[in-house]
DNA sequence: GTCTATAGATAGATAGAC
DNA sequence: GTCTATCTATCTATAGAC
């Protein structure tokens, strides 16, 4: 049933959000969904094509949610500030990454989630921006993502709120 | 003997570099020096304590390539370019934030990473630069490392070129 | 076609040999 | 004090039951 294919990606999502990349695991996975460990092989038979798919469905999330943050019509320093804040995204993104960085397969899809957040937040710069304003404001916020997630708050919080004004203020 | 000791800690460091985080396990560093497995845990009882101690040897070898790079009279934005560049440092810095998210012990290490970055980088920026100017170029190049790493070159590296040369206009 | 028992590999930690 | 054989836990994959 392709229900059960959904409930396994989703739950392969959700351990990623909560406790990183180091957890993934069919046994952590298998537990969440009811199913047995052994039961996940047969709709995703390595654990690679089960990253895959949960990497897939990363993506369409994390540009959904930023789509829908977007078009809320809040400034788009705020929009940003708040993913920023959100460790959840930021366990996905680094587990994108390093899972990137270790199979070849999966960078296409990394490439995927860069070219979406920075096609949206293009649309929402200063016409006078330039060209690698996109990639500009989308490098500082992974960088702050990943610095507020391992620092922790309150100091990273604080440290995220007055980079985004300096940098903001330089656009405009 | 302390040699040993020593030498296991660089051992671990250099897993991390090539493989990353999800390498970082005792068989593989064991390997790596020619020890057992089990003997590791003489010097090391458990893999937390080694891993905070790969940390702290991490924080001090990245602060000191920054501090030499820096001092060689090179431009910063061409330091930070190069910095960005190098994978290694990357898996290592990524492997410090994630560990620092799942173990609070290793958040004070890696604040110690981070001010020292800022500190560093901080001496160099012109004098009219706002207070967060150093945090924003260092998370900016955190990003920007980050992000090149899962793109892989030669995207990336175009990519991180033309964010710095953005940056640095900015800043003047 | 759907599911599970079980094998095979690898991880971390301990008790104890020297 | 230094080092290792070994136990236990956990992970992935396969062969095969229904």
């Amino acid at each position: 049933m392709e229900d059960r294919r959904q409930k396994i990606v989703e739950a392969g999502l959700q351990v990623l959000r909560e406790f990183g990349y180091s957890a993934f695991t069919q046994p952590r996975i298998a537990a969440l969904t009811g199913l047995r460990q052994s039961h996940l092989t047969y709709y995703f038979p390595t654990r690679a094509d089960l990253l895959e798919a949960v990497a897939r469905a990363a993506v369409e999330a994390q540009l959904a949610a930023l789509g829908a943050a977007l078009s809320s019509g809040a400034e788009l320093s705020a929009v940003l500030g708040a993913m920023v804040a959100r460790h959840d995204n930021t366990r996905v993104l680094m587990a994108l990454a390093q899972a990137a960085d270790q199979e070849p397969a999966l960078r296409t899809i990394f490439r995927d989630l860069t070219t979406g957040i920075v096609e949206r937040v293009s649309g929402r710069l200063p016409a006078a921006a330039t060209d690698a304003a996109g990639d500009f404001i989308h490098a500082l916020g992974v960088g702050l993502a990943v610095i507020e997630l391992a620092i922790g708050r309150p100091d990273g919080a604080a440290r995220t709120q007055a980079v985004l004004q300096v940098a903001f203020r330089h656009l405009g």
